[in-house]
RNA sequence: AGGCGCGUAGCUCAGUGGGAGAGCGCUACAUUGACACUGUAGAGGUCGGCAGUUCAAUCCUGCCCGCGCCUACCA
């Protein structure tokens, strides 16, 4: 068995690892070299598409996370034996892209509107091609392991036949509408905006109490109806006066007319079941066109609903008194409460915080106004994503967000999916002189319906808008592996995706839109898991935003301390889906464990060299370590699967630094230090088996390490270590278990006798466990510095107690008694404590009836070993005065 | 208003129905060739509060107090 092949160690290693130039040389090869996924492979498939970056973007701690958790589960599976495919790629990011490259443009003194649609885009395109690689260079340094020969992005021709093809669909499907309704305006990017990118804050503001003029008395003393309102400048566009229908206040005035204000219009006083009672006066001023809730009202009543603001936030039309005509929204609101004030209709005004909406891309407050746009009733596909999550198509891991993802299911409102912009997929809808609806026929979505012959006379403009981000990234899961043509051998093989991995803060944006064009347009679920991980927050436990500048450059993370401890100190927090408060000794910790491992390939490959004998291990060491490698294989691939990459983390960090590096390796060294050709196997076998094991953690300093190990082929595409049974020994881990203790315990004693460290000394073992201690002799007396004597001893000694063997220091003048005195009362005091909690139990009366046997026999067994223990201490101390 | 999460060592956080752990920090000691991004030994917590269930609660239940997040048409 023994052989002369030792191992080639490719070079020194120097004493600290320095990552910067290891990453950027693996970074390199995967680039140059990418993990291809194989479609046509008999292996079973695992895949994660990337949550598509903006195109445009930076790199920032989000990104971060989801790479390093999907990256962690890919590298894993692949290693397991799974055809696996990280799927790239980028979102070309509608808004806030166009937003970009306008302010770019307007630095140059021009507009969009003067450069005009084509050559705008032109420019777009331009801004794309030039910083659109960014971001996957930044992310291609966090090591991750996709397959860039695959990557993809939302406008590639393919993806946007994908987002053709569902509009066209759903459009015949009677799925997606054309309508008139309230839609979230930015006066600023002169768009309309989802519900979605609209923020909600409270900030301050007033409420006005207004009196409407009757138009003759039904109340005796006041002819007036008082109404609250937060937005005076609006009342030009009242349609109605509104009250509960249960509300007896008002009863008489139901039917009447008021007038508004500043003006000589009258409305009726209405009633309706949305109004409250108990806010403000209890009567409502309807305003359909400018107020969503007042929208529907209007929509009950057949009101009508004219417009007193523009899109630039300005009042105007007939309806608005001239004098306020052309005004700002806010500048109107302080003119009009003026002009109320002076005309007595004021009645009362007081503080009041206000909802309001923001524009999530520019800030700006977004205006409610009426307009003409796409819907896509979502809400009637949503049962057959419920329907899949009752037959348990996708897990939620956290389990408790499938709650919230049903509740969203189940209130979803129309989604406007047209946007005013001129960046992003342009809606395939045509009109002609008479405002007819042309769209592409379901047979033939990509022809234009100006190509038909039938339309030829007739003269058709397509729909100028486009469609919103997320009518394209909703598409995602199977758009990038080909869909809409499913003989695509990817979408075939891939197809549903397994596991998506996103911060909770987008399961609504994305992760339903998914599910929901998921099951409309493949008929499946769009992947089985989904993990949400938490967000990162600073220091402070706030969120990191641009506009507070409390973010974090991963980049700058990776520049000081390597991908690997940014990626260690990511997984290190995956727990629970629990915000992650950043916290720079996180990844200090990663860096000083990449640093431990180095250094322990640095010391065996010092004792790699020589004969090796693969025979079964016989020195306890060997057997010890060799079997808690099973328990760590085990634990790791466990926590992998369950995709708990916090425990993974922590059960690698615990078996390298603290079984692997604190005790295998120093009680391997007397061994390997007389060239034991078994240890030397064991060495080389445990150091693999643990690189392998972290890997999918550390993929940079791993895939250095196992190069340096003397592979040809690199460690990604090694097998994961599998659990060897018959190395599993509990005899060995039982018996190492002790030594443990006695090393310890011996430390203990050392220092509690104030002697010198590097001081070796002669050391009693007396009772059964001392035949352990004899039998590994060496390794006991290497660890605890110390020379074994069997008999015992004859003059007065310090004893260290344990459960099986009582550890004897002979006192020698070096000895500080005193020291070793005062210790051994305070831990007296400490064992009597703990005898009397557990007799105290032992004696209470439902204890040993009903706790199990076990917990009864190790409470027992903790009295008498704190008898034992007491009882040899106290014998000691008498022994020395 | 409703929903969710959190409160554990000085700090940042794991964790579990049967005497609570890690990293950093702190104290003392150590530089025999893997590693000071190190080693060894320590100190330090009535696991937010109250009540209940249980032989047994940091963990399960209820209430309360603090903090955070998400949703909502109270103008």
């Amino acid at each position: 068995m023994t052989e002369e092949d030792g191992v080639a160690c490719n070079r020194e290693l120097a004493s600290r690892y320095d990552p910067a130039e290891v990453e950027a040389k693996w970074v390199q090869r995967w680039v140059r070299e990418p993990f291809t996924a194989d479609a046509a492979s008999d292996r079973v498939p695992f895949c994660i598409v990337i949550p598509p970056p903006n195109v445009t973007g930076n790199l920032h701690l989000g990104h971060a996370f989801d790479n390093a958790i999907i990256d962690t589960l890919i590298r894993f599976k692949r290693m397991q034996g799974y055809e696996a495919l990280f799927q790239p790629g980028t979102d070309h990011a509608g808004i806030s892209t166009q937003v970009q490259v306008e302010k770019a443009l307007r630095e140059e003194g021009i507009s969009r509107h003067e450069l005009g649609r084509e050559a705008f885009l032109q420019r777009v395109w331009e801004w794309k091609e030039r910083f659109g690689g960014i971001i996957l260079e930044q992310l291609q340094r966090l090591g991750i392991s996709a397959d860039w020969t695959r990557t993809r992005f939302t406008m590639d021709e393919g993806l946007s036949r994908a987002v053709r093809k569902q509009f066209v669909d759903l459009y015949h499907q009677g799925l997606i509408y054309r309508g008139e309704r309230i839609v979230n305006w930015d006066p600023i990017s002169q768009t309309t905006l989802s519900d979605l990118e609209v923020e909600r804050e409270e900030r301050a503001g007033k409420l006005y109490t207004l009196a409407y003029q009757l138009e003759e008395s039904g109340l005796e003393e006041s002819g007036e109806i008082r109404i609250a309102t937060v937005r005076p400048e609006t009342i030009f566009a009242d349609q109605a006066v509104a009250v509960h229908p249960n509300d007896d206040r008002y009863r008489s005035l139901v039917g009447k007319r008021v007038r508004i204000p500043l003006t000589d219009r009258w409305v009726p006083v209405i009633t309706d079941e949305a109004v409250e009672m108990e806010f403000g006066t209890g009567a409502l001023k309807i305003t359909p066109a400018h107020d969503p809730t007042d929208f529907e009202i209007g929509e009950r009543h057949r009101l009508e609903r004219p417009s007193v603001i523009d899109l630039e936030a300005k009042l105007k039309g007939e309806l608005v008194p001239e004098r306020f005509r052309g005004m700002d929204r806010f500048e109107a609101r302080s003119a009009v409460v003026e002009a109320l004030r002076s005309e007595g209709t004021l009645v009362e005004e007081r503080h009041h915080t206000i909802p309001i909406g923001l524009s999530q891309r520019t800030n700006e407050p977004v205006e409610p106004i009426l307009s003409t746009q796409w819907w896509f009733r979502m809400g009637e596909v949503a049962p057959k994503v419920l329907e899949g999550l009752d037959r348990g198509d996708m897990r939620l891991h956290p389990d408790r967000y499938e709650k919230v993802n049903r509740e969203w299911l189940t209130n979803l409102r129309d989604w406007n999916i047209s946007r005013q912009l001129w960046w992003g997929h342009q809606i395939p809808a045509w009109y002609d002189d008479e405002g007819n609806v042309y769209v592409p026929s379901p047979d033939d979505p990509y022809t234009d319906p100006t190509a038909l012959p039938e339309n030829s006379a007739k003269r058709l403009t397509q729909d100028p808008d486009v469609f919103d981000t997320w009518f394209s990234s909703n598409l995602w899961p199977f758009s990038t592996l080909g869909w809409p043509n499913e003989e695509d051998p990817f979408f075939r093989k891939f197809y549903p995706t397994s596991v998506l991995v996103t911060g909770y803060d987008i399961l609504f944006f994305w992760v339903t839109k998914m599910q929901l064009a998921g099951y409309q347009h493949t008929g499946r679920a769009p992947f089985s898991d989904i993990m949400l991980h938490g967000l990162v927050l600073d220091a402070q436990g706030q969120k990191m935003s641009k506009s507070k500048g409390n973010g974090i450059d991963p980049l700058d993370v990776i520049n000081e301390h390597g991908a690997d401890a940014l990626r260690f100190a990511t997984t290190h927090a995956s727990t629970g889906g629990q915000d992650v408060r950043w916290d720079d000794r996180r990844v200090e910790m990663g860096r000083n464990f990449n640093n431990k491992l180095w250094n322990a390939t640095r010391f065996a490959l010092m004792n790699l060299e020589g004969d090796v004998d693969h025979g079964a291990p016989s020195s306890l060491p060997d057997r010890w370590i060799l079997s808690r490698l099973q328990r760590a294989t085990a634990e790791m691939t466990r926590h992998l699967e369950a995709f708990d990459l916090g425990m993974a983390n922590r059960a690698a960090y615990d078996f390298v630094w603290s079984e692997f590096c604190d005790w295998y390796l120093e009680a391997a060294k007397p061994a390997l230090k007389r060239d034991d050709p078994r240890t030397r196997a064991v060495l080389h076998e445990v150091l693999e088996a643990l690189l392998r094991l972290l890997h999918p953690l550390v993929p940079f300093i791993t895939s250095e390490l196992w190069e340096t190990l003397g592979h040809e082929e690199q460690i990604a595409l090694a097998p994961w270590p599998l659990v060897d049974e018959s190395q599993l020994d509990e005899a060995a881990e039982r018996e190492f278990e002790l030594l443990q203790e006695a090393v310890g315990a011996l430390r203990t004693l050392r220092s509690e006798a104030n002697l010198q460290p590097g001081q070796v000394v002669p050391i009693h073992a007396v009772g059964e466990g001392a035949k352990i201690l004899e039998e590994n002799r060496e390794v006991f007396e290497s660890l605890g510095r110390v020379e074994l004597r069997g008999e015992e001893a004859s003059g007065p000694t310090l004893t260290q107690p344990l459960p099986t063997v009582e550890l004897l220091l002979p006192l020698a003048g070096l000895v500080d008694v005193e020291e070793w005195r005062t210790r051994q009362e305070k831990r007296l005091g400490e064992l009597l404590l703990q005898q009397e909690r557990s007799e105290k139990k032992l004696s209470s009366p439902g204890f040993i009836k009903k706790a199990p046997e076990a917990v009864v026999e190790e409470e027992r067994r903790r009295v008498a070993e704190a008898k034992m223990v007491m009882e040899r201490l106290r014998a000691s101390l008498e022994r020395l005065t």
